[in-house]
DNA sequence: GCGACAG
DNA sequence: ATCTTGTCGC
């Protein structure tokens, strides 16, 4: 018999999240990360050129972001929202809240076990109405392969619903070797001195992610990291090009918007 | 043993 | 994640 937990009665919260749990779920992050792809596999383009503007291929056009707010009295009651933007005008074409309660807790390492069953549904809702705002790619606050195992909600979220996605993450997970004080280093270093997108390797040599100083007022960098289905030097050019404040547009107007929402229906 | 730990 | 106003500065 392995991890029995329960006897341990006098803690509170977190020894709610027992072993056969935890191990369920890595389980199915390990089940799921076979199906990863890190690489760009996508048919349109970012229209960076007047040449493929001009082309007449596909771009990319609708981009989602996605975020869920709480409660603080009533932890359970939560809001998700997704945002579809249009990548070219960063304008809001599509939005869609619910509130739901939430049971499961919140356990670093595993956050899309959380959070990411309220984004398919939302995700649902528009594929069953063909809507034609669908996204062709999804913004997560929350990190992708910067993470203990590889698999973060950016990754968990992109396997299932198929799409690609990137990771963004307002402080650092602490990953393989990857810590603040570390970090903080690589942003001094007179090799980055003029570098907006600073490459986050870990002790293991693999690069994880990328810190970018996205709005000029901020000195808080903000991680990037690939969800699915796109490359990092891909998913640095789209978080750029969707930055207005230090936050991307998709995931600030996701948590602007979810916010509003659960206060105006609670 | 202690600290760290996306949202 | 959440509670919370003004305030200092460009």
């Amino acid at each position: 018999m392995e991890g029995r937990y329960e006897v341990d009665s006098a803690s509170s919260s977190s020894s709610r999240f027992h072993f056969s749990e935890h191990n369920k779920w890595l389980e199915a992050q390990d089940s799921l990360k076979k199906n990863l792809v890190t690489e760009d596999n996508y048919t349109w383009k970012l229209g960076e050129t007047e040449e493929e503007e001009s082309n007449g291929g596909e771009l990319l056009k609708y981009i989602g972001g996605v975020d869920i707010s709480f409660l603080k009295d009533d932890p359970s009651a939560a809001c998700g929202t997704l945002v579809v933007l249009d990548f070219a005008t960063l304008d809001v074409v599509y939005e869609d809240s619910l509130i739901v309660s939430i049971d499961v807790p919140y356990v670093p390492g595993f956050l899309a076990f959380r959070e990411a069953p309220i984004f398919l549904e939302l995700l649902k809702k528009m594929q069953d109405c063909c809507h034609p705002f669908y996204p062709q790619l999804l913004m997560i606050d929350g990190n992708g392969i910067l993470h203990p195992r590889g698999f973060g909600s950016a990754c968990h979220l992109g396997v299932l619903a198929n799409l690609p996605t990137i990771g963004i993450g307002k402080n650092l997970h602490h990953v393989d070797g990857l810590t603040n004080s570390r970090v903080k280093e690589l942003v001094e270093a007179e090799e980055n001195f003029n570098v907006d997108a600073i490459p986050l390797i870990g002790d293991s040599g693999n690069t994880l992610g990328a810190a970018i100083h996205s709005s000029k007022g901020s000195f808080k960098p903000i991680f990037v990291s690939v969800g699915h289905r796109v490359s990092l030097a891909s998913a640095v050019e789209i978080v750029k090009r969707t930055c207005k404040y230090r936050v991307p547009e998709p995931i600030r107007q996701a948590d602007i918007r979810s916010r509003d929402y659960l206060r105006r229906h609670h």
